[in-house]
Parts: C-alpha cells; structure tokens; sequence
DNA sequence: AAACTTATCTTGACGGTGTCAACATTGCGA
DNA sequence: TCGCAATGTTGACACCGTCAAGATAAGTTT
C-alpha cells in the first residue's frame, strides 16, 4: 500500500509545523487557517485537532521553535572567540537579522496574538524564559566588560537594552518610520547608544 | 418623532467611532466585529459599510484619532517652561503613560494589524508622518541641547531612541518579560540610557 | 491468530465573521 | 413637489474555529 492516498499520515504533528511555517512565512499568521492548512498537507479539517488542541496551541509551538532557533544561534556566537565588544555588535546585527529573516515568527515569538490574544503554552512559557535568562546573564558579563551601563542590575538592563532592540525590530518588521535601506545605519547607531565604551 | 427608533441616526460615524473606541478598550481590539459593533450602537449589520469601507478603515480611523490625541498631549507638555532635561524626561513619562491608558489604541497606531496586515488610509498615513515630524524637529533642539546624543542626524537618533521607547511599551503591553510594577524604575532606566547629560 | 484498545482521521453541524447585492426609507436641493 | 443622494434594511455567500459522532488503522494482550 504504498499508494499515495492513506488513512494514516505518518507525522503530522511535524508536517502541520512545517507547513504552517512556511505558510506564515509567505502570506502572513493572519492568512493562515487551520483549513487552509489541513488542505495544503493533504488531511480532512479536524485532523489537526488530535495533534494541536487548537490554533492557538499550534501557534504557540511555531514560537517555541523560534525561540530554540533564535538562541541555538546566538549560542553558536557566543562560542567565538573575539573582543567582546565586537561579540555584542555581532550580537545585536545577529538578533535584527534573525528578525527580518523570519519575520513572522518573529511576531508570534514576541507579539500580541499569543501573549496578549492568544493564552501561551506552558512550554512556549519556559521556552521564552530560558531565553531571557540567557540573556540576562550574558549582559551581566557586558557590565563586568564595561560594554553595558552598570548603574543598574542585570535585569533593568537587560530589559531596557532588550526593549530598544525589539522596538527596532518592530518599527522594521511592521514598516513605520523606518525605510528598509535605513536597517544597517539604524543598528549602527544603536550600538552607539546602547554601548558606554563608544561614548 | 422624538422617539427612541427613528429611522436615521442621527450621527453614526460619530457614534461607530465612540462605541469602537471603548469597546477595544475594553475587550481588545481582535474581539471587535463590525457586526457587534452595529449591534451595540443600535443598527443594522450593514450600516457602519456606509460610513466606512470596510472594517480596515474603521480601524485607521481609531489610529488616526489616537495620533491627533497623542500630539495635543504632547504638545501641551512642551508649551511648559521647563528646563529641558525635565521635559524631556516628562516626555518619556507621558510617552509611556499614554501607551498604557490607551493601550488598545496605542497598538492600533503602531501595530501590525494597519501596518502590515491591512492598508493604512492616506490621512492616516499622514497623521502619522506629521507626528513624526514633528518629534524629529524636537529632537533636533535636544541634541543642541545635549540631551540626546549629537552624533547622527536627527533623523537617526529620532528613529533609535522612538525605538526604544516603543520596544518597552509593547513589552510592557504584551506583558512580556516585564512585570507590572516594574514600569517606573524602567522607564527611569531608559531615561538614562537615552540622555547623555546623565551619563 | 483473534479480540480489544487506542490513536488517528473522516464527515456533518453550529455559530461566528466580513462584506456584497438588492431594496426601503428619509432628508434636502431644484 | 419631485427626484436624487444619503442612509438604512434584509438576504446571501464564502470563509472561519471547533465540537460531536462515527470510520479506520495500528498496536497490545490473550
């Protein structure tokens, strides 16, 4: 029975992930539905229900995977062996290009639809935090370095700094003040703000 | 005919406009339906389609109401005589103060649902713009002021530090990676991070 | 191998959505 | 007063998320 048409489809947990992935990257999470979706995979409209309790657990498990993508690339910099200065800039260029290659999840790692709309996962929840903390402690080596302001704890400014980044982020990815070609010299300057030691 | 069914409304963009606006605040902007909203005010399904397009441009509308209200707040502040350290530091205070009573708004003007999903009208797009201009005028005097930093065009340091105001008002709002009650020593440490003077 | 259980997938149905088309009513200018 | 444009109405359509009930396959126990 190796024919195309079977009852059973092998994975679709992933198949759904995969495809919803791509779907959003294309035409946008607010162009996808869980219709749609079932249909592009090749499986009746409820079908996703037995492996998503729904939509907005299905969009939660896109941005759990966005935030293990998003740090297993910054972890990979963080191996590096360069001034940690240099290391922060990276850091920063890295974190924007992450934004805008994947914009949507993007979105759905940080935005409204699941953190205010939506209820996030238990896991997504976890996911988000051990990414922060990550940070966090990481920004408590920059302040040791003097590449961050230590007039206040690792968590202020970690917020802060992270807040100035996001808005970026955002300002880019949602189009508002802010041209495409502006992208390189916008990060540039703000690495200037953000860094003490280029003051 | 003073009675309460009379067959035109009397002022329904008004009324559209008035309903929407506390219904978003208080159930959230994607918990909004035109068809609610007719309900609410008193009409039939279809009415609101002779007032605006379609929902999208219902929407700016809220948006563009929300610019309008956000520079008159602003405007006033600077008509103070003060020096210009406090106002700007009040600026940012009434920046934030702004997103969060107005939140609902606030994502409206600034968010994804106009910017990137939907079509911003043209009068929209032109509330926004003279917003901006105006604040990039602003910033200009504060850079001669030495208050924001003077090492790019205003243009440039307009962008980063909107940026980053913006950033922490969406986390604030998305609630995430921010509590409540951290707000204010937040928006303290922003504050520093932004001015040079306290460098 | 047969019987039973569980996971998976199916169709049908319900109430909700935005919005188009066709028609009714009203107010205002000629 | 007539007629037209503005404003309101109901009906219809194609979507949407998701629940309920039943079909089918795979896996487990005897």
């Amino acid at each position: 029975m190796t024919n195309s048409k079977k009852y059973h489809h092998g994975d679709l947990t992933k198949s759904l992930l995969d495809s919803a992935s791509s779907l959003i990257k294309e035409h946008g999470v607010e162009s996808l539905s869980m219709r749609k979706l079932a249909d592009v995979v090749g499986v009746s409209r409820t079908a996703p229900y037995h492996h998503f309790k729904d939509k907005n657990a299905l969009l939660c498990a896109l941005a759990e995977k966005g935030f293990y993508e998003q740090e297993e690339l910054l972890c990979q910099l963080l191996k590096k062996t360069l001034p940690t200065t240099d290391l922060f800039k990276q850091y920063v260029h890295l974190y924007l290009e992450y934004a805008q290659q994947h914009s949507e999840t993007y979105d759905l790692m940080y935005g409204r639809v699941i953190w205010k709309a939506g209820t996030p996962t238990d896991s997504l929840v976890a996911a988000s935090r051990q990414t922060f903390k990550t940070w966090i402690d990481w920004v408590e080596t920059l302040q040791q370095a003097n590449i961050l302001p230590a007039d206040n704890s690792p968590l202020r400014i970690g917020q802060t700094t992270w807040a100035s980044l996001h808005g970026l982020a955002r300002f880019y990815l949602d189009g508002i003040y802010l041209d495409k070609e502006d992208l390189s010299g916008m990060v540039d300057q703000m690495i200037k703000n953000l860094c003490r030691s280029t003051h």
